[in-house]
RNA sequence: GGCUAUGUAGCUCAGUUGGUUAGAGCGCAGCAUUCAUAAUGCUGAUGUCGGUGGUUCAAGUCCACCCAUAGCCA
């Protein structure tokens, strides 16, 4: 039995899960019940990483001390955690006294060890505030290309980064004073002296080879002494040797890990600390993390560990970000899904299972592609392995009293089924899951193909195979539970139903080798339904929704001059695009010379379109804002290259184009009188 | 700007140390089937493997440059 301790990174308490986060959670927690279920002990720890400049400031805007927001966002985040089955041994709080300690136990240590200096720096000051500002309090012009309202660490517009003394016309973005320069001692960690212990430890097959990679590049540019003190005002723990010092809150972050199983061995005594945390410990420790904070893990953490004495981590397993429909999640496009608005609309079994098709143990990023999830789902999930015990369990009900038959038909079969099984543990411990779950779809291939080639209810309507009917959907059923444990993992729920519709102790990895034999079951109920397109637009609306809640505040803070040329949408300007780009989109001057309702449909009016020379039929939603009569005879402007979509009552082929938030409130276009049907709009 | 990755069918992705006509799933088309939550089975079409050069008997795979995308730069 392997003894296992594994963390994801803390959520910032300062904001709510999003389904980004969520891939990381999801993964960890795929991988912990997966070695959970091979009969190892696998901890999983985490908690709200919860100091910080961002969080001080935060409870000051709503009048709240900083212990009550950190307080209500672990609330928040645990009970999101538990909706998506993701389950943690202990949940806790950098806020908290075994934090302090054994942050301040490092400290010391490392101090003792001669690895801690302090130096004066210059830094901004806010003069109002009186509070030394992050980078990502300043803002001003970017000193490059000039682009204004820029962040002080580096510019979104030509991307390049800077100091934040360097931006033109600096402001804090707390006070709206202007920041000057002003002095403090801080203390540094001296990085440089674990220097030839990482170049070691960073290629001893503790991390990916593209980690390696991206950590020579830093290692090879020579370390430098790593800042880890923040002065007053800071909410986190005082450093013991500085008064109005605290430490950054990089620095107890990581050892919110320890702290969070130190607190879980405080309630659980079979557990040991120091045998997990010990410079000798055998058991291994491994730390799930995004692409963005390898720095922190592969660097900084390890020297902490080193320096204090305590034992390195076995293993960095390194995840790349999420996309929705191949683009950054947007508050526009409703793409920035928080955990709760896709639970008030989907199975978080759906997202468990799609993520782990996507995900194979490398950074690469992977997309949400919302069209895809429909189909992927529906297809593998309820078409193939649900579909199984469906198609069979009716039989077993119906002529056999819900009793599995007495002998195995085909134990050639069933034992490709164990044997695969090896296989897919590999794929699940290398953290490959797409290649776990294309090897269970290709067997619950196999298994629909079996039983399609037997066909039992053709063999119920003949005299004398009874047997044979009973034989091949008993087998049916075997073969679904092996797969139902190889997908348990990740389908924990199911696993649960599965395991009480076939009146089963829990599956682990071992207690399925033997097919059930003159084994009662009870009766069928559907395990899954399908994913429905209008969830997901639901979903959707309610993320737009989200961001309308939040707009009314910023415009109400901004002068009306500056709003006045905005006024009427929050959607900000898109990326950038090139004439190509433009050139791709065919408007054209189309004459709407019918318009008329469609029976049925709550949003959409039927127009029929001339553009010079031919006439389109294009569905469009303005039913709410437009009567038929009104358009009909008008010029408007239309997408003439639009791919022809098929809808519930026809085929669109393009689209009209209008502006407006909905409802009432929409406005098609118009072109100036003159124009003709079919021309292009350029 | 530097670095690390990524770019393969409509979509999502596999492609081991360079080696025959480049694969899978979904989608699409046709046929079969109706036990099953319109779920299944069989057959089929689809690709300048981001671009340009180069190394090689042979390049999706190696090298150089370029383009696009993501992230990092304490």
């Amino acid at each position: 039995m392997r003894n296992i301790l594994v963390t994801s990174a803390l959520p910032y308490a300062n904001g709510s899960i999003h389904i980004g986060h969520l891939v990381e959670y999801i993964q960890t927690d795929i991988w912990v019940r997966f070695q959970n279920m091979r009969g190892n002990q696998c901890i999983y720890v985490c908690a709200d990483d919860s100091h910080g400049t961002p969080i001080m400031l935060r409870a000051q805007k709503e009048n709240i001390t900083p212990e009550q927001l950190i307080e209500r966002y672990s609330i928040e985040h645990q009970q999101d955690f538990a909706d998506f089955s993701i389950r943690f041994d202990n949940y806790y709080s950098t806020h908290s006294n075994e934090n302090q300690q054994l942050s301040d136990t490092i400290y010391n240590r490392l101090n003792d060890a001669g690895h801690i200096t302090r130096k004066v720096i210059k830094q901004a000051y806010d003069p109002v505030k009186e509070m030394f500002l992050p980078d990502r309090f300043i803002k001003g012009d970017c000193p490059k290309c000039g682009a204004p309202d820029q962040y002080g660490d580096g510019c979104e517009v030509c991307s390049s980064t800077y100091a934040p003394t360097e931006l033109k016309n600096a402001v804090s973005a707390v006070s709206g004073a202007t920041p000057i320069e002003k002095e403090s001692e801080h203390i540094f960690c001296k990085l440089q002296n674990f220097e030839d212990m990482l170049k070691t430890w960073t290629h001893g097959e503790h991390l990916q080879s593209e980690v390696s990679n991206k950590l020579d590049e830093w290692l090879d540019s020579g370390l430098q002494e790593w800042d880890i003190s923040r002065d007053t005002p800071y909410f986190g723990f005082e450093i013991p040797d500085a008064p109005g010092k605290y430490y950054y809150v990089w620095w107890d972050a990581p050892v919110g890990y320890m702290a969070s199983f130190q607190n879980l061995c405080e309630k659980r005594k079979d557990l040991s600390f120091d045998a997990y945390w010990d410079k000798n410990s055998q058991h291994e420790l491994y730390h799930f993390i995004g692409k963005d904070i390898i720095y922190h893990h592969a660097l900084f953490w390890p020297s902490m560990l080193e320096g204090a004495g305590f034992r390195k981590p076995s293993g960095i397993f390194v995840h790349g970000f999420l996309t929705v429909d191949g683009q950054k999640m947007s508050k526009s496009r409703g793409t920035f899904i928080t955990a709760r608005s896709y639970l008030n609309n989907l199975d978080p079994e759906y997202l468990r299972y799609y993520f782990a098709t996507k995900l194979n143990g490398s950074f690469q990023d992977i997309d949400l592609n919302l069209d895809d999830f429909l189909l992927r789902v529906n297809s593998d999930l309820v078409g193939k392995v649900v579909n199984i015990a469906s198609r069979c369990a009716g039989f077993i009900d119906k002529r056999f009293e819900n009793k599995l038959a007495a002998n195995c038909s085909e134990p050639g079969l069933y034992h490709d089924f164990i044997d695969m099984g090896t296989t897919i543990a590999q794929h699940y411990e290398s953290r490959d899951y797409g290649k776990a779950m294309r090897d269970i779809m290709t067997l619950a291939d196999r298994a629909n193909q079996y039983i399609d080639e037997k066909k039992p209810w053709v063999l119920a309507k003949q005299e004398g195979m009874e047997q044979q009917v009973h034989d091949v959907c008993s087998l049916g059923l075997n073969l679904f539970r092996v797969l139902i444990a190889y997908l348990k993992p990740v389908l924990p729920d199911m696993a649960k139903k599965v395991e009480t519709f076939l009146n089963i102790k829990p599956l682990n990895w071992d207690n399925y080798p033997v097919p059930l034999l003159s084994h009662s079951i009870t009766k069928f109920k559907p395990l899954m339904t399908r994913v429905e397109k209008e969830d997901i637009e639901k979903m959707l609306d309610e993320s737009k929704q989200d961001l309308q809640k939040e707009l009314p505040a910023k415009a109400t803070g901004a002068t009306p001059n500056t709003t006045n040329s905005k006024q009427g949408s929050g959607d900000p300007i898109a990326s950038e695009i090139q004439f190509d780009d433009f050139a791709k989109v065919d408007l054209r001057i189309a004459k709407i010379v019918k318009a008329e309702h469609v029976e049925g449909a709550d949003k959409l009016l039927q127009l029929t379109l001339d553009i010079g020379n031919e006439t389109r039929n294009v569905f469009a939603g303005i039913k709410s804002a437009y009567q038929p009569e009104e358009l009909e005879g008008k010029l408007t402007v239309m997408v003439a290259n639009l791919a022809p979509r098929k809808m519930r009552f026809g085929i669109s082929e393009g689209m009209v184009l209008a502006a407006g938030p909905g409802g009432k409130d929409l406005w098609i276009l118009h072109p100036d009188s003159g124009a003709l049907p079919g021309m292009k709009v350029k």
